[in-house]
DNA sequence: GGAATTTACTTTGAGATCAAACTATTTGAT
DNA sequence: ATCAAATAGTTTGATCTCAAAGTAAATTCC
């Protein structure tokens, strides 16, 4: 189906350059998918790929950690409205402890519960296992070149984004 | 950020192989603030990516091309009731025009209006410009190599999604 | 040391998406 | 021919997200 939607494009705009685009649509149509097989991974644990999100922020930091709302919204990527509304549903369903601060009466610190914990641990290791068959197929020396590239294309993206905020402000 | 992530989770969980998941990770994250440019772009026509999806599907399919709800829902990768609200949205837009199927009372086909054509062209070309700029540093062979192992991850996604398809059947 | 600014987080209101239920029509089986 | 099943699309209700406004506390600057 990928091909065919290259294939159209090149003959209806014959006169643009689209092999990056056509790389692109890879790139979103295996993500996408990938998500998708991901969220089923992780709803047999019963948490959404959202709420993993932060439970694995908080589990890689080390047992006992404590991360601020902050911290947890900018590694998710997610705004700290969005984040606000991930911890109540991890507080609700036990995942996770929301304390005050003691240093700063403002913030909060939040933390991985017992049970968060657990549920954590079990997920990443299906998860880890399943991304690891994916890429079972392609041989290692492929994998650092493709890792390379990505990190190419991150590092060219990220300066992009970041002169386009500089235009904007 | 990507790799203290990587290096947390090795420390954290040295018994499991996480390689394929820091590729993942990068997948994720060239992805996310991809599509925050590609966004972008496409803000300053007055467009969501969603609603360029359906356009583009419509336009890379012919001048006067005419689909189905159903078929643009499966191009698109979204619900049935996701795609009956984009095409609302692009018909109050004026890009497109939804008129009844003659050879089939329940369904509709969906074509582009001239100022949804004329939309569509002028955004995929600074679409495809834009992402074209953000290979430029590769080689053309990098690029090849990189398809190839993208390609290669999509089948066996796919075949991987097929059999939970199956399973879950 | 007091006003202005910044920072931390939450609340509110609006938009987008999905799954499930629903209506209408077509296709298939007997 | 008729009835059952499948298909096309929409509506409904719930969920998730964000931007903007709001509250409270810390920091900065004179």
């Amino acid at each position: 189906m990928l091909d065919e939607t290259i294939s159209s494009w090149t003959r209806e705009r014959p006169d643009l350059d689209l092999d990056a685009m056509a790389t692109v649509l890879r790139l979103n149509a295996l993500v996408t998918v990938g998500s998708r097989l991901v969220e089923s991974i992780l709803a047999s644990h019963q948490i959404s790929l959202g709420e993993f999100d932060v439970l694995a922020a908080l589990r890689r930091n080390g047992s006992g950690a404590e991360l601020t709302p902050t911290t947890l919204a900018r590694v998710a990527m997610l705004s700290p409205s969005g984040m606000t509304n991930r911890l109540d549903r991890l507080v609700a369903a036990g995942f996770i402890a929301r304390r005050a601060d003691p240093a700063d009466r403002r913030g909060f610190l939040i933390s991985l519960t017992r049970s968060g914990e657990t549920v954590t641990d079990l997920a990443v290791k299906d998860v880890a296992a399943a991304e690891s068959e994916l890429f079972g197929t392609i041989t290692a020396t492929e994998r650092l070149r493709f890792d390379r590239t990505l990190n190419k294309l991150l590092d060219q993206l990220t300066a992009a984004a970041t002169a386009a905020e500089t235009a904007t402000t």
